[in-house]
Parts: C-alpha cells; structure tokens; sequence
DNA sequence: TGGAAAAATGAACAGTGTTCATTTTCTTTG
DNA sequence: CAAAGAAAATGAACACTGTTCATTTTTCCA
C-alpha cells in the first residue's frame, strides 16, 4: 500500500468521523443549534480542523442528506417482494410515513429545512432522485395494472408525493398541535387511511 | 385624553414600528439571518430598545405569525357569497394555495418554520384555530349536502390540509426541484386539480 | 424649576461560522 | 539517523448573533 493510497483512506475515515458526530448533534439538536465548535469537541479536535475537511458547515449538511435519503431508500427493499403494485405503493406509502415518524430530524433535513438548495451540484440530489424514480415506477406499475387511467407520471407522482409530504410535514414541525384533543400519530394513521380510500377511487 | 392612554397607545405605534421592520425583514432575509440589531438599524433606535417592547426575538415572530393568519383569514372573506358547499371548498383551497404561492414568506413563517410552538400560551393559535375551524365548517357544510359520508371531521380536515399543506410546503422549500423540466406552478396547478378529482369521488 | 419616573442607550457577555498565521507532526531524502 | 520539506492541526482573531443591565437622556408633574 503506498503512502499516498494510506493518506487518502485516513482522510476519508476523519470525514466520517466528522459526519458521524455531525449527525448525532444535528439529530440531538437541531441544525441551528449545533455549532462547528460542537462538533470539533465531541471528536476532540480544534474548530479549525473541522474546515479541513469540509468547505463549509453546509457541506456536512448536504452529506448528511445524502445518507438520508440512502436510509430512506434501504427501508424500500422489501418493497420488491410485493407483487401487486397497488399494494406497493401503499407499504411505500407505510414506509415512507414510518420513516418520518422513526427519523423525524432526517426526514426535516431531507425535505423540509431550509438549506442552500441552490448548489447547482447535480450529485447532491442523486440519491433524491433516485427515491422519486422508485415512486414513479410503482405509480407507472399500477397504471400497467389499469389504475390512475389517464393520469400523467409527472403530475400523479407530485401529487401522491406531496399528500404524504404534507402529514409528514405538519408532524415534523409540530403543527398537528392545531387538534390539542389528537393523538399525532392517530391524525397521520387515519389521513394516510382516506389518502388510500381516496386512490382506491381515482 | 389623559397621560395614561397617551403613553399606552405611543407605546402600541413603537411596536407596530418594530413589527412593520421586522416583517419587511423578515421576508426579506428570513428568520435566522434577521437579527435585532439589523430590526433596531432599520428604524433608528439601539438594540436594547427592542427589548422594552418585546420580550425577545420569538415573540416578535408570534406576532407576526399572527398578522399571517389575519391576512389569510381576510383573503376567505369572498367565500362566503360561494353557496354551494363543495365549490368553496374548492375556492378555499385555490385561495390557501395561491396565499402560499404570494406570501412565500408567510407562509413559511405560519406553518413550516421551527420556531418555539411549546410556548404554552394558548392566544398563539387564536387566529390558527379559527383559520382551521373555518375549513372544518365547509367540510361539515359539504356532509350536509351528501358528500364525505361517514368521515369524521377531525380527520377528514386534518388530511384536506395537510394535502394542500404538501404542496405548499414543497414549493416553499424549493423542492419542486425534485422536477427540473417542470414548472413549480404548473406542478402546484395539476396536483390540486387531482386532488379535486379526488374529493369529487370520496 | 427641581426631582422623580420613564425611555433609550450602548457596552458587555457568551455564543456563532469562518479564516489564517503559527506550531506540531509526519514523511522523505541525503 | 538527522535534517529538510510537506502535511496536518491548532487556536487566536474577526465579524457577527441574542440578550442583559448600569448608565445616561428625556419626559413629566408638582
């Protein structure tokens, strides 16, 4: 192994290090709350260090995204071994809701805090992309299967989407705090119960 | 007119001056890169002069917060000559919707941003639940005239919301990107004509 | 007009993201 | 093995943040 292959694998082990406790912070804290200070003391090192690894607090940030939307996307596979595609898209459906509920701070830093999203970087949405193709292909399954007869991929998919996105949303940033006598998790179970009646009928 | 009331309603000018400052902004840098001091600049005054009239940053946004629900709140009055049940629910939903897409920033501020909603204090949500209790009406209206039978209203609104709520949210947020050859308002367009689709069916 | 009350100030405190000259550590070469 | 050169880590410094409070200024009324 040469010198140069060593330096390079021992950066790669500090930047996980980084991201490592980046990501229990930000989970613990919130992404305002965790400083780079924070950051540089849970891994005993210096603040400075820190920017030699990444350009910018943001960069920890997109990484982290990144690993979300892999987590997200590694909750899919069962997804495979069901057969009827509107069966699929409703465990999707399920998966997606849990994956909010069981990582309520990966998924706001996924689809709800405001990050610079203007990076042109086409690979920071790679993996985002990867997630929404999945969706349109369970939705172009069902259409095969003779469902959402006349509906465009493009639209249906935003659509079904955003209807998740919404209870997710709300939940995730407390909102659901508007019905004082519910349970958050029985409002989302139950919406996401008329969402499916609702594509049953469409 | 006494020295008393004098004293009490140049105190209410000062913090609607420092709210019209702090909403212009606001909206103009967001909440985390608005700072007291730059509020203060914008109206001639020091820092610690905000701090006579509010107690801190948050509650500058709480009022603000409210301000956004008397404003989407005054956006519904035309409802109220639209008779037939289900044609203002689908007006409400146009007007919510194109509340979010012209007052980006409001909207943002009312039903996304992370601000401190444990405070306890129960006028917070004044304007909120009565924006809620607004759709719940129309809903309730459109059971009487046959339509949603056997939902429960709790339930039924909470998904009608968080429905538009998705959409909004993602425009919001700029995650309309997910779809670089479409236009985010095109998006927002067809994605409610599907819902209405929809609720014409449930 | 003088003294009390109210209003406004701005320096100070503890925190933030980020930069950079300096020091420490590691690697290669003579 | 020692010295020179490169790479890595440091932590002080800069300009900012929300918030507090002793001090100063202004306003008011007897």
């Amino acid at each position: 192994m040469t010198v140069a292959t060593r330096k390079q694998r021992e950066r790669e082990e500090m930047r996980q290090l980084i991201l490592e406790a980046s990501r229990s912070i930000f989970l613990e804290k919130g992404y305002h709350l965790t400083s780079i200070r924070n950051i540089a003391e849970r891994i005993d090192y210096s603040p400075g260090t820190i920017y030699l690894y990444f350009k910018e607090k943001d960069e920890i940030f997109h990484a982290l995204h990144e690993e979300g939307f892999r987590r997200l996307i590694a909750q899919m596979e069962p997804l495979q071994f069901v057969s009827d595609p509107f069966e699929r898209l409703k465990a999707m459906g399920r998966i997606y809701m849990d994956f909010a509920r069981n990582n309520k701070d990966f998924y706001d830093l996924m689809f709800i805090m405001q990050a610079p999203m203007n990076v042109e970087a086409p690979e920071c949405w790679e993996m985002g992309d990867t997630a929404l193709e999945h969706l349109k292909n369970v939705l172009r399954d069902c259409q095969a299967a003779g469902r959402f007869k006349g509906q465009d991929i493009e639209f249906l998919s935003f659509y079904v989407w955003s209807s998740m996105h919404g209870m997710c949303a709300l939940y995730c940033r407390d909102r659901c705090q508007a019905y004082p006598d519910m349970d958050a998790d029985l409002l989302m179970t139950r919406g996401f119960e008329i969402f499916v009646q609702n594509l049953e009928k469409l």
